[in-house]
This record gives structure tokens, C-alpha cells and sequence, in this order.
DNA sequence: TGAGCTTATGCCACTCAGTGGCACTATCGC
DNA sequence: GCGATAGTGCCACTGAGTGGCATAAGCTCA
């Protein structure tokens, strides 16, 4: 579908300086991840990180507002996708749930190939690490109400409130998490981006008996 | 209901020992927010905190894990009150969602006299504190995977699934958050537990309107 | 191609959260 | 009261994150 190579098009079209901030940044985002999966993410220090990618730790804190920022590369990309097809993405007061869970499909199938092992490797670490655990749901917190935002503005006063939103989407979330957990503790031959996808379509097709346990005791 | 009148007879009942430390504590929860509120979480430094308790630094650690696990304090002690409720909860296959809503009540029913305003405080420092907002969603997240644990094993095998269990106690979760946001965002006079109990039960009816939503595209 | 502007980087010193170790003091059980 | 058993204070240390300033690298226009 030509995806890659536009990518690399664009890559391409950029200054040199801003090509070399990237690799840099990219090389950062794989050396810390290689380090945190080895040992573990409390115990690789900073500097270790810093001195095996050859640059100072100032540099590392204009590129990466925190250790843990730098951990969850992978899932911040995938969620500003998420965002930005969001925005783009027809919707109508019915079918939002719908909606919800096609971008975030889009969203994967977006993500350059590689992603996928970076993203496992965050994962992984990010279900043993409580710091991590934290960083996550905070950044995930943050986008759902950014989409809620963004989602409210387009069916302005139309039928569902904000609150049924944003329920709405903290339910597909949770179904999510759940197909995450199932993904990173499978064996490691499951562990491709058709495997997750799998996941997410079993963790999303309980959301139906979720809704009518929901709806039988208001 | 006399239930004061027991913590205080259990508080007197404590070893010296014991009530010295309660004491402490409670004396660094207090401080710790009245700073945090006057100022920001930020800025109060540890150093500060301790020396208007005259405490050592060492002392504080010892009784709490991170700077911000005393601000979190109040959450923590409703979400192990509501811990201790599911347990003790008699539990059926269908009703879960209402067992779920009603053990927060019943949570939030026992925290003692003056609790409110801690947990206000802390809320709203919450609100406008990334690293809080993260500490709070972790410690969430931490309750839901053990109540779950305990309630499947309560129900054992029987009618629903791990998963359906999580996703429901996710969406009641989620629901509680939108009533503490309309909590700690209206107006002074109506932040009693009165009105943050009628913010719950105005959330938790939109429950089945999600529920409408989330079952008419499976 | 080079002068001059702009932007990223490196280095240094600093603050502050959090930890380990050890001496000290207060409580408890008898 | 007298050992045993805590909890506390003090001190030195690591490691994350920040501010400031000099330097180097990339960009722009002649």
C-alpha cells in the first residue's frame, strides 16, 4: 500500500538536522528498551542509557520528558494515531462504539513495522513495573478525555451526552487492557501484531454480555 | 450507629506504641495536604513537610512509600474499606454491577467524621497533578485486579467470566470518576459526602444508556 | 563558499526524592 | 525495674530531573 515508502519519503524531505534529532531519539527509544528488558527498568540507570548512545543526559531530557516517557514510546505513538484518526473518522450518534474500536484497529495497522517487538518489550515491562503501570494509565486517561473532547465538538449536543462518551469509551479501554494482558502473557510465537489483533476481537466481542449485565440492574 | 464510638475504642485499645505511629501519620496526612493545597504538590518540598511535623525524612518513609502516597492517603483508606466490603458481600451471578455500586456506598459510608475533607483536598490536588493523577489510577487499577480475583473466586466457574467480571467493575470505575469530577469541580457549599453521593447515583444512571449503546453494535 | 544567524548539544553544578546503615531512645513483657 | 523489641534520628549516598552557559552543528542568503 506504499505506506512505507512514504514514510521514508518524508523522512527524506526533512532537514538533516531534524533527521538526526530522530535517529537519536529512535536509537534511545531501542537501546533503553534492550537495557530495561535485560535487566529491569529500576535498576538501568540513566547514564548507562546516555553513555551507550553516545549523548548527554541534557539531550536525553529534551527528547524524553522522563525515564518512564522514554519506556512508553511505542504506546504514546500508537495513541496519537489513535488521535489523529479519531479526527478525521465519520461518526454518527449510533455505531460509536463502533467507531471507537475501528480506529483503534486503524491506528495498528498504522504503526511501521518494528513497532510491534518495541511495543511488546514496553509492555512486557510496563506489567512489572508499578512506575510504569502508572505513566500508562495516566497517558491513556489523558487521551480519552482529549478524544471525548474532540468527539463532543463534532456531535455537538446530538444525541449521546458527554458522560455516555466518555463511559462508552473507558468500555472499549478496558477491553483493550484486557486483550493486552492475554497478548503479552502468551507464548512468544503469539506474540505478532495478528495475534493481538485476535485478542482485541475476543476481549471486545464480551463487551455484549458486559452491556447486558449492565443494563439489568440499573 | 455507634461506629465511631467503636474506632475509638479500638483506637484505645492499640499499644501506645501503635497509637504513636496512627497519631504521626495522621499528623503528616494533615500537613502534607494542608501544604499541598496552599501551595502545590510540586513546590512543598519533603523537607518541609517533615520539619513542620518534626519528623525525620527517614520517619516519613517509613510510613509512607512516596510523596505521593500521602497525598493519595484518603483514597487509599476508602478503597480498603471497600476491599474489606466485597468480601464480606454476599455475591450472586446476576446483580453484580448493583453488588459492585453498593459496596462503594458502603465504603464511603464507613470512612469516619473529617474524612471528606481529606479526600477532597486530595482530589482536587489530583486533578491538576499529572504525577498524582497517575499514583491514583495505578492504586484503581491494583484494587480492581484483586477484587476481581476475589469475586471470581467467590463465583467460582459459575455464569460470568473473569473477563466479563473486570470489564463491568471497569465500567462502575469508570462512572465514580465522572461523579468525583463533578465532585471536586462544583461550587464550595455542595462538596459535603451528601452531594458526592448524589454525583454517584447521577452517573451510575447512565449506565444503561451506555449499556444501550455498547450492545447495539457488538 | 563563506559570513552570520539559529538551533541543538555538552558540560557543570544544583535540588530533591528515596535508601541503607547504625546508634539511640522509648515501649513492652515480665 | 530489666532485658528484649520495637520505632526514631542522623548521615552519607545514589539517581532523576533542571537551569545556565559555552560550543558546535546545521541553515540562509549573498
Amino acid at each position: 500500500m506504499g505506506r512505507l515508502g512514504l514514510v521514508q519519503k518524508d523522512a527524506k524531505e526533512l532537514p538533516l538536522r531534524e533527521r538526526k534529532k530522530l535517529r537519536t531519539r529512535q536509537a534511545l527509544v531501542d537501546t533503553a528498551l534492550e537495557l530495561f528488558t535485560a535487566q529491569d527498568f529500576t535498576t538501568v540507570t540513566l547514564d548507562e542509557i546516555v553513555d551507550a548512545v553516545e549523548v548527554s543526559k541534557r539531550t536525553f531530557f529534551r527528547t524524553f520528558t522522563s525515564k518512564e516517557d522514554v519506556a512508553l514510546a511505542p504506546e504514546k505513538e500508537l495513541w496519537a494515531a489513535y488521535v489523529t484518526d479519531i479526527e478525521s473518522r465519520p461518526l454518527s450518534g449510533e455505531r460509536l462504539l463502533g467507531a471507537y474500536k475501528d480506529a483503534l484497529f486503524a491506528a495498528l495497522e498504522q504503526m511501521t513495522d518494528g513497532w510491534e517487538q518495541r511495543f511488546l518489550a514496553s509492555r512486557s515491562l510496563a506489567d512489572r513495573t508499578p512506575a510504569l503501570t502508572a505513566h500508562s494509565l495516566r497517558h491513556c486517561s489523558e487521551v480519552s478525555a482529549n478524544v471525548v473532547r474532540i468527539v463532543a465538538g463534532r456531535l455537538a449536543g446530538q444525541s449521546p451526552g458527554d458522560t455516555e462518551l466518555r463511559l462508552l469509551l473507558d468500555l472499549m479501554l478496558a477491553a483493550w487492557h484486557r486483550a493486552l494482558e492475554a497478548w503479552t502473557s502468551s507464548e512468544a510465537a503469539q506474540q505478532d501484531r495478528a495475534a493481538l489483533v485476535r485478542h482485541m476481537h475476543e476481549a471486545f466481542a464480551v463487551i455484549p454480555a458486559v452491556a447486558a449485565l449492565a443494563a439489568q440492574d440499573g
